[in-house]
DNA sequence: CGGAATCCTTGTAGATACTG
DNA sequence: CAGTATCTACAAGGATTCCG
């Protein structure tokens, strides 16, 4: 087989029809979204997005933003100097992304206590003998 | 153990502390939004709701609707008539999160060529010979 | 420094069959 | 009609290692 799973987006020819599930499948990824934060300052080494993020680990970094530079979101810029440098940096559609990610990112600091509080009434009325060692 | 997977969210105790992520993984889901926008537009059955998103699975659906009821995003209603009648609709919560994400569809059809442009140089550039027998 | 390749685990989803 | 249970497949993600 000439193209093996290179990591880069496997599920290559899907045309999902739908645009909505296409900014979810690539926002949907764990660490995008972060990245697409942490360059939202501005240009940024590979390096400092691998310790900025926290908890990303070499491999996951490089996947996402390559598939960010593939979806046009990110530029990816190498400083042809001694220690290679690279910067990556958010396109203008991508600070447009940015923009209303954040949208849905007040929704979520505005509801976060009402869904955990949801959650937890609804884990109490569907298994109270499982929280706390009923079944045992 | 006292909890064996029952489908909904296997990774109860996550608590990610970014409330950005706890949207994501929420919407994420390859059929929630979908759910979302189908029932936005009233109470609506199981079965109108399993007709009417085209190829989502009895399972996946039933799994979708209990993880969106458990965050408070839905309510189940159900009407103790013979044949059993169990209706679906939007909380305020979820119409206000279903118009945000109105704006990240808005997004993403404004920018959908973009996209697939960038995608299709980033493919010829990366792997031209792969795109078209070369490799064979 | 930046990244690619490999291996392994686990969540997510599909198909199917059975039930109240 | 509206689920639930089980079994399986796949792909996202983590860890580690090697390379320019």
């Amino acid at each position: 087989m000439s193209r093996r799973n290179t990591g880069v987006t496997p599920q290559v020819v899907n045309a999902h029809a739908c645009p909505v599930r296409e900014v979810l499948d690539r926002v949907a990824g764990k660490w995008s979204v972060q990245i697409l934060v942490a360059a939202a300052h501005g240009p940024i080494r590979f390096t400092e997005l691998e310790r900025g993020i926290e908890g990303i680990s070499r491999r996951m970094l490089t996947l996402t933003l390559r598939n960010l530079e593939r979806d046009g979101l990110v530029t990816r810029t190498v400083h042809p100097t001694v220690p290679p440098r690279v910067e990556y940096q958010l396109t203008p559609v991508a600070r447009e992304l940015h923009e209303t990610l954040q949208r849905l990112t007040a929704w979520a600091e505005r509801n976060r206590t009402y869904v955990a509080e949801s959650r937890a009434t609804y884990d109490e009325r569907h298994a109270p003998d499982l929280v706390d060692g009923g079944g045992a």
